[in-house]
DNA sequence: CAAAAATATTTTAAGCTTGAAATATAATAA
DNA sequence: TTATTATATTTCAAGCTTAAAATATTTTTG
């Protein structure tokens, strides 16, 4: 083996040691906030993930709009819709002009929900994550930025 | 407010930055993986990871060790195993002296499928981590190593 | 305009996931 | 020994997830 095949073999198992962590990492600390919606606010992770996303768009999404941004399949949406709607966080209206879509945004009642929702969540995090250091995470940051222009890069090559 | 207070609201800020990259590095890899496994391998990550376990412990695991490993309920590994079972890639055998218990481990069947999946899925890592140095690989590692001690200490000092 | 193609959404079938309840067995205590 | 408690696992109900099929509507094309 040449010392160009050492390295290689070196830095792929490198990359999957950082991939396992990675992971370990997000499950934990994704483990952790479910169970924090669950007991806290009687939510789920996905209902929170469509929540958040509605709130950042306060004229509401379509549903395609709304599965293409939280990168989920069309039917699952459906689903995790139906349900806040039924518990009166969201409503879905029609689009005027298209009778194929409707357009989804959120109650007074859900922004309001949402709002305590989201400040638990952001001292949940700041909380797991206290151990890391301001210059850690902006690395760490700038990392990953790099990482994902790469896997969205390599995925619109393909297409 | 006060420039501690300024201080900590950043910091706070920064983590929840940090966190929501890592969110979307990990999901967007995890999608890649599923996708593959799905097309190539006509599997799952949820068998992927029991595969793995069981590969690890050519003498087999019991389903709660099994499910204490991957950090998943039992109830979740029973059907991932039955499935497994009715494919032939893994066999449920008596525990002597506990018949509560039973312990799973591959058959020689899985055991090279298993092999396949798993240079197939170092392989695709390495292609979708391809932009990681190697010494940016070894930073991200030991900042989830710590972050890692943080996320369970916290958790044991809890019970 | 009418047929065909495209788009928006829902439904469906299968599998994953959880917490809680149910079973079965083992270990402990009275 | 028998009742109680603990442990190992499965079952259950509810929700999440996907890809593919089905519906409904709109747009394009012949």
């Amino acid at each position: 083996m040449s010392s160009a095949e050492t390295a290689y073999a070196m830095s792929t198992k490198t990359k999957l040691r950082l991939w396992l962590r990675l992971l370990k990492v997000t499950r934990s600390v994704e483990n952790d906030i479910r169970e924090k919606l669950r007991v806290e606010f009687d939510s789920t992770l996905p209902r929170f993930d469509v929540l958040a996303a509605l709130y950042q768009f306060p004229k509401g999404l379509r549903m395609s709009e709304l599965s293409g941004l939280l990168k989920v399949s069309n039917g699952n949406v459906t689903g995790i819709v139906d349900r806040l709607v039924k518990d009166g966080l969201i409503i879905r209206t029609p689009v005027p002009g298209d009778r194929r879509a409707l357009r989804v945004r959120l109650t007074k009642r859900g922004e309001e929900e949402f709002a305590l929702q989201a400040a638990a969540h952001e001292q949940w995090i700041d909380d797991l994550l206290s151990d890391v250091s301001m210059n850690e995470a902006e690395n760490m940051i700038s990392s990953f930025d790099r990482i994902l222009v790469e896997l969205h890069g390599t995925k619109s090559e393909e297409a």
